[in-house]
DNA sequence: TGTACATCAGTGAACGCGCGTTCACTGATGTAC
DNA sequence: TGTACATCAGTGAACGCGCGTTCACTGATGTAC
């Protein structure tokens, strides 16, 4: 059997379009592909959803990614990088944190508690850019607790982070809404009086 | 064009397996799926897989499970039913939890940690068996704290508990073994430090 | 400033592959007598 | 206890679908003169 159907073209729409659009683009899509995948994760959404969200479709991606592989590491380095260099008071940081409208926004939140344990999965830059974005929060919070010595504050910084994580998968976890609310808010209140004490010891 | 090819059928291995095979079969999927899912997430293993690493074809499964998402809220329950039900310290607890070897062994590790933050993405049956294991843990840590006021050790139980889950996901991200040591050792002194100094007020 | 043309961002049909799932068939198990 | 037969756990080819990726083509952009 031969394949008589000759290859067909189509007509387009708009075309080429300028290099500030270009950039506009780039941004569109990585901006669209940080709230998918954080809604959905990496392997439910697909390469042709990114684009729809983004305004394009599907052909023009390997223009601005090599894979879907790299539009992952890409979305991450983009999206960690959002967040403030300032110091930070990990106590302040948790009280946002570990509220329900922040679990309720998982497409707006934070990628860590969203995407981490996926991300143990990907490639090697996904990996660096969560690394990298581990680091930058730990000296955050070790600078928030100035009243603190560097081993406590570094202490205190890394323990209160993980538990914040910890406890915003646990609460999404939660079928039940009064489980949830109190993992977020006795999580709060532990990390609260956990570093009352040690600073005020 | 016309479909010439019949049908055609091969011709077999071992057939029907006692009703004692049948339930070790089962154990064997549930064992097989446990392992590979935490090692790999739901989405990258197959069914075929699951068989073939618990030494039957993939034809068989759906004489077992309904599908491949009634396998995964199977597995779940499966998987965390073999905590221990007893009491527990979460101090103690933590020293095994927080450890490199755990870390690095994430086929046979804590469910939670491995696959917590993709079964929130799962069916309501996926989540209600991690709901179930949350309480079971939260209870089991609240008792092992017999000194503290049921208020404290509920709230100690349920930031710890916190604090390892999110521990275990953050050391397992991290590309830099000492940042990934640095993570479960920091965690684990500042969960000692804290409930030592809860409980001793 | 205006014109001619090369560049290249974007389009959408198509490809190949692997997945979850189905199904006709097999033959050992287990039961009825 | 022995025999005949119905049951059903397991097999593996096949199906349909959706995914990541490719590619020939388009036409506005942007540059050379």
């Amino acid at each position: 059997m031969y394949n008589i159907e000759v290859k067909r073209t189509h007509f387009g729409g708009r075309m080429k379009v300028s290099r500030e659009q270009v950039a506009a683009n780039r941004q569109s899509i990585l901006e669209a592909s940080g709230r998918l995948f954080r809604e959905r994760g990496f392997d439910a959404v697909t390469v042709v959803e990114v684009m729809k969200a983004a305004g394009l479709t599907h052909g023009g991606f390997y223009g601005y990614f090599e894979s879907k592989d790299d539009l992952i590491a890409q979305t991450l380095a983009h999206v960690l990088a959002q967040d403030d260099e300032r110091p930070t008071n990990p106590i302040e940081y948790a009280r946002a944190y570990l509220a329900p409208v922040h679990r309720d926004d998982v497409a707006g939140g934070c990628p860590t508690a969203a995407l981490g344990a996926e991300t143990i999965r990907q490639s090697r830059q996904a990996r660096a850019a969560m690394t990298e974005g581990q680091r930058r929060t730990f000296e955050r919070f070790s600078e928030g607790l100035p009243d603190a010595t560097p081993e406590e504050a570094r202490r205190a910084a890394i323990g209160s982070w993980a538990a914040m994580v910890g406890a915003m998968v646990l609460a999404r976890l939660a079928d039940d809404p009064k489980l949830s609310d109190e993992v977020l808010d006795q999580t709060y209140a532990w990390i609260r009086d956990k570093n009352t004490h040690t600073l005020s010891n």
